[in-house]
DNA sequence: GAAGCGTGCTAATACGAATTACCTCGATGC
DNA sequence: GCATCGAGGTAATTCGTATTAGCACGCTTC
């Protein structure tokens, strides 16, 4: 009852009287081992008196395993931040601890090494990533890639190219034909997806974007403004937009409301992942969700699975996507 | 070259000719070793090529520390995201890792447990969490308080008194009388203390918060909400309100832009915490910054400096706040 | 009563790096 | 020429747990 801390288990041993060997197999529930009760019971009372917790740098150690995730996401905004959260809810399930990595400036390769270091048991990290890691880098290494398919890695994603053709399916449904899209410039598979599936969708309708509707912007709030702003300068406005993620649409939506646009009335805007701030802006922001958390706590099952040994190669599945029909979006008006 | 894990300082250590020894000499960089400097640089060469990283659970053993900074918060909300971004980027700097617990349902004292295993060097943690910590868990445990003040423990926190402080000058230089606070119900020294700051300063002016205008709720959006709803449905509504923390503020501009109420036209709303949204709602809100990521910063030095020996017993100190007027707050409208 | 057989536990070792005590070897002192 | 000394390195031990081989003891069996 005394620290808790620095006890070992050769602590418990000594005060239960058996050997430290002992110990380890009753606290370790090893099935091959042959305890008789009353030991065991008296080793699980001294542990308990104790406050024992086992080292676990040291059963690392011994195990070449650490019995941790590592996670390495480009920045903590609500997308990961969500994701983070799905991998640490089903982490601490199973006994897991995790290892948070912010690579702000790609030095993604750098933490990776930190938490090769210290024998993660799985990573699950961003394609990109993924990508700026040296060639060997990454050997023996269980790897998760988040939102991007890979033949290398097994994987979690969302299916972002259904993501792009319901936001299209929705703007037609209301009537819109003048509509652009703004995404980001970076080469990222999740946003070519979902640029992919709305095109396809609305040329499928005869619908196709001119150039002029089509912006490249930084994927954050600022860049959705800057998209917006210049769709708004056009000759012909658009009367709704579809950006490739929530951020850059509250950004559109800001400006939009700047400029006296009324939003749903003159301008339809919708964005794409479905997080938190979605919801808390005015008008609430109509998207597609993504389920962010959910492919998290994916991403943690598949690591931890692989770490097990299983083989997860190729179990990798496309999580469906959903329409979220908020105020942001209207039927165009009649002209 | 070629599989980078595995690789131990043994390993190194044949390929150089060297001992095992000499290679954690070099390696650790102890002033007190007097290595050669060539075999030096065959040992670092060695290293190199065999693309050695030291293990760190092995590493963490032998110093009974390892290198690694805990942080349990309450839950990933955006304050709390930001606090995990400083703590990240200082431990980044330092070489440290971060090994991240979210205690959703007072699961915190379990959460603590799983950290002492690993021996983390630091324990950054929320007021409330450490408090429900049984009466020993803490001890010999290296915790830095977040936003909390203690006598027990460092601490870092921001001017919480000042926080409410600010926010009642500013309401009041706007000419504002008729003012109102939304704050949580639970017991939080950070929420006690802004509500005493803005009471405090409040009554020096000679207004007085009567009690139908101090709503107490859930400190989230749908709280703020519900405050929002309640002083609205007055018979003499307030001109102004003060919200103790910007989620809730969201929620209560939502709520007033929903019932037709201008924002700040006919009422003037603030939040507290500046977190990355309030700049992007419409009419950006007025809020008090808080600097969550410095407050995560020095936390994280407060705990590596405890880590390596120092007392930072009572260095503590309270981070400054600063007023942040934006969109949703003006001049009281003569009537 | 010697051989056989489980049961229940322990001694010993490994995991990989850090650290301490000590050893060797050449140069120096007198 | 013998003791001294410091520079440069190594063998051995440690950290705390998991695991394997094997010991001791009691019970059966013929």
């Amino acid at each position: 009852m005394t620290r808790a801390s620095r006890m070992t288990s050769h602590d418990v041993a000594s005060r239960a009287g058996v050997s430290q060997a002992t110990v380890s197999l009753v606290l370790s529930r090893n099935p091959r081992a042959r305890i008789a009760t009353t030991t065991r019971e008296r080793v699980l009372q001294a542990a308990a008196e104790l406050g024992y917790r086992p080292n676990l740098l040291a059963r690392g150690l011994v195990h070449r395993r650490s019995f941790a995730l590592g996670v390495v996401v480009p920045s903590l905004d609500p997308f990961y931040t969500d994701v983070v959260s799905g991998v640490q809810r089903v982490a601490a399930e199973e006994g897991y601890a995790v290892l948070l990595c912010e690579a702000v400036g790609g030095l993604a390769a750098q933490q990776v090494d930190l938490l090769r270091g210290w024998s993660v048991d799985g990573l699950i990290m961003d394609a990109i990533g993924a990508a700026s890691l040296a060639a060997d880098a990454a050997e023996g290494l269980n790897l998760i890639l988040v939102d991007e398919p890979s033949d290398r890695w097994p994987w979690v994603a969302s299916d972002s190219e259904a993501a792009g053709r319901l936001a299209a399916e929705h703007l037609l449904s209301l009537g819109h034909r003048e509509i652009a899209f703004v995404g980001p410039a970076t080469d990222c598979h999740v946003f070519r997806m979902r640029e992919r599936g709305f095109v396809a969708e609305l040329r499928r309708h005869g619908v196709t974007l001119t150039s002029e509707r089509l912006r490249r912007v930084q994927p954050s709030v600022s860049g959705g403004e800057r998209g917006m702003r210049a769709l708004l300068s056009l000759r012909s406005r658009p009367t709704a937009v579809f950006f490739a993620n929530d951020l850059m649409a509250l950004g559109g939506l800001r400006t939009s409301l700047a400029a006296k646009v009324q939003v749903p009335g003159e301008m339809s805007l919708m964005g794409c992942d479905d997080i938190e701030m979605a919801r808390v802006v005015t008008p609430e922001l109509s998207t597609i969700a993504i389920h962010a958390r959910e492919l998290g706590a994916r991403a943690a099952r598949l690591a931890i699975r692989g770490a097990q040994g299983e083989t997860v190669q190729n179990s990798s599945r496309r999580l469906p996507v959903k329409l979220v029909k908020r105020g942001s979006t209207s039927n165009v008006r009649p002209s």
